[in-house]
DNA sequence: CGTCTATTTGAATGTACTCAAAAGCGGTGG
DNA sequence: CCACCGCTTTTGAGTACATTCAAATAGACG
């Protein structure tokens, strides 16, 4: 059934007895997203989190001149969303798009606000999804700040291969923070 | 009440009653670091999460080479520790030191599962805790994907006047990934 | 097949780094 | 209280890493 995947994420870190699920579940909203759609504009409030289903999404800012510069890429068994902005009901800074076409699984703020609520045990959830976000994250500023663009980008293939088959050149350098031409000849002097 | 400030803190997100306020005090450790001295050594397994009382501590990675990066600075009213090494319960991969003299507040991680276990609304606190560090290290992402070294300074010095009070500009320089000397140049051209 | 975008290539440029040396500053001991 | 020491900050010259721009090639998709 099509819960299946998600409640197996859930249960990674916590365990819901029946009407935990049906409670659950009941909040939830499926929705597919063609490639190339948008899943949010900048500056639309931000009111829903996101679990990918399937597909591959990826989460951009999009800077003076037009310059993109990649947050994550979400493949199946992610969470997505602008954060800062869902969490505080703002308008987004960022974009997120489908870069396949995906099936995902929406939890509105309210409903979000409505879980925590009635389910505490959600509130561990949700800690370990942040607690995760944050260690990885912060991971990723040690790297940009100590490793070249060499090193960056050896250490994407190795961490994140399966999303390096689903993404263009392109977007890999915009999450490296370098140009795709610069990607390029990186790739050219790798072995 | 050497305990009003971290309970100040705890009380932002989260209310307890006299009992868990007991529970939780008698949980945590005072300690006085002095300047310069270490709070945490690369290979040490980090044990504990410490809330600044006072004084001002730097967390950075050391590169190859002996390159230190800043990861974050951390002044009054603060939390610090290497995050992914205290939950996984793993040897360090940062230090802590220092940065004057500092009084601390620490919670070992045997005590950190207990309280979340005890007194489960402390779920929610360190929920929302993760939430801001994991939105906020999102952003320095973005800034320091899309912005130039002298954008980066400004917007430092804009956010965490207080920190660049307390800190040196080499320190500053290894927070926003540049050598001193480059960013000796740009505040030269700043006006 | 034709169009659109991604990727590659190379030359010129700019941003940030390295190295070295001088100047400034804070703390310590005589 | 001053002189010295160590560390930070500044300055400048030379260099390396990464970007921009332009053009050619390759791939993806209707």
């Amino acid at each position: 059934m099509k819960n299946d995947l998600i409640l197996a994420n859930v249960a990674k870190h916590i365990t819901l007895d029946q009407d935990e699920v049906h409670y659950f579940t009941s909040l939830l909203k499926y929705r597919e997203v063609e490639k190339g759609a948008s899943l949010l504009k900048e500056e639309d409030v931000c009111t829903t989190l996101s679990y990918v289903h399937s597909g591959a999404l990826r989460a951009y800012y999009l800077g003076k001149y037009g310059k993109e510069s990649t947050i994550m890429f979400a493949i199946a068994d992610w969470w997505v969303t602008d954060m800062y902005c869902f969490l505080n009901c703002l308008p987004a800074m960022t974009y997120i798009e489908a870069i396949e076409e995906s099936y995902i699984c929406q939890l509105s703020k309210e409903h979000f606000d409505q879980l925590l609520a009635e389910v505490p045990k959600f509130e561990r959830f949700f800690r370990i999804l942040m607690q995760n976000a944050y260690t990885r994250e912060q991971l990723r500023i040690i790297q940009n700040l100590s490793q070249s663009a060499e090193e960056r980008y050896r250490n994407f293939l190795q961490k994140y291969p399966l999303i390096a088959q689903q993404v263009t050149q392109k977007q890999i350098a915009s999450y490296l923070g370098i140009t795709p031409e610069f990607l390029s000849s990186i790739r050219k002097n790798l072995n």
